[in-house]
DNA sequence: CATGGTCGATTACGACTGTAGACGGATCGA
DNA sequence: TCGATCCGTCTACAGTCGTAATCGACCATG
């Protein structure tokens, strides 16, 4: 697996992920922006939302670009690789590596319906063809 | 989904979840045996597996029972419970809650090798049937 | 009966997380 | 030009996590 070398950013905690979410809907933002966003969902005040977005700019997950007197931010990472490192991890922890187990396991749970099944069956197709 | 009423577990941590994978392995066992274990892999010294058990049995998520003078300890969730609770979370936070979107990111980042599509082929067929 | 080993329980403590107030500089309207 | 705003930074603080030392009870042995 040709493993990109994505810019190396530290584990992105949950509230940080909410950030990152807005972001990855729409960017550059604001911090005003960002938190019209999420303090919606997340019933946080600016300064939280300030918080996160610094620890995010520490931690290289994204970027700043003056605008004015004010910080525009864009996402470093891709939601993608951020949703593939972390069911990566998923799968590393839980299914011992292996993805077919997660998959069994959903299964088995009878978390997936009808919808998920067909969908699944054609991506299927799609990658034997 | 049936949703039956597990204890309800608060969150594992990390390390936690290492003490539990080895009480499912295997138990009960004394706290001894889980750091003979654990501190095989992790490189942790016994204070610390009786840190984690006695958090993970004040958290419910393991029971204690008396033998002589020692404890022996047993899990109290399902190692399943706990991977479909965790499997769910990821799929909720990062695939709008459609595990189909979680296979299709597998499949793009072509993190499945030959042998998890067969698998996967084949619980599919299973689950048809 | 005294002593030391064995356990679980208690306490410690630094790092990280979630949440937010206060500070200080830049800016815009008057 | 002067204060009212706006915004990013710094500081704070309680809760959790990872990691571990220490304490106190208990039992076996001498």
């Amino acid at each position: 697996m040709a493993r990109r070398d994505e810019p190396k950013v530290e584990r992105i905690s949950e509230a940080e992920h909410a950030v990152m979410e807005a972001l990855w809907e729409k960017s550059p933002l604001s911090a005003a922006d960002v938190c019209d966003r999420v303090c919606a969902q997340r019933d946080w005040s600016m300064p939280t939302v300030k918080t996160l977005l610094s620890r995010l700019v520490a931690k290289g997950a994204v970027a700043t670009e003056a605008e004015g007197r004010r910080f525009l931010y864009t996402p470093l990472i891709e939601r993608a690789a951020y949703a593939g490192q972390e069911s990566r991890r998923l799968v590393d922890r839980l299914f011992g590596g292996r993805p077919a187990s997660l998959f069994a396991h959903l299964a088995e749970s009878e978390a997936l319906n009808e919808d998920d099944l067909a969908e699944i069956e054609r991506l299927l197709k799609a990658l034997r063809s």
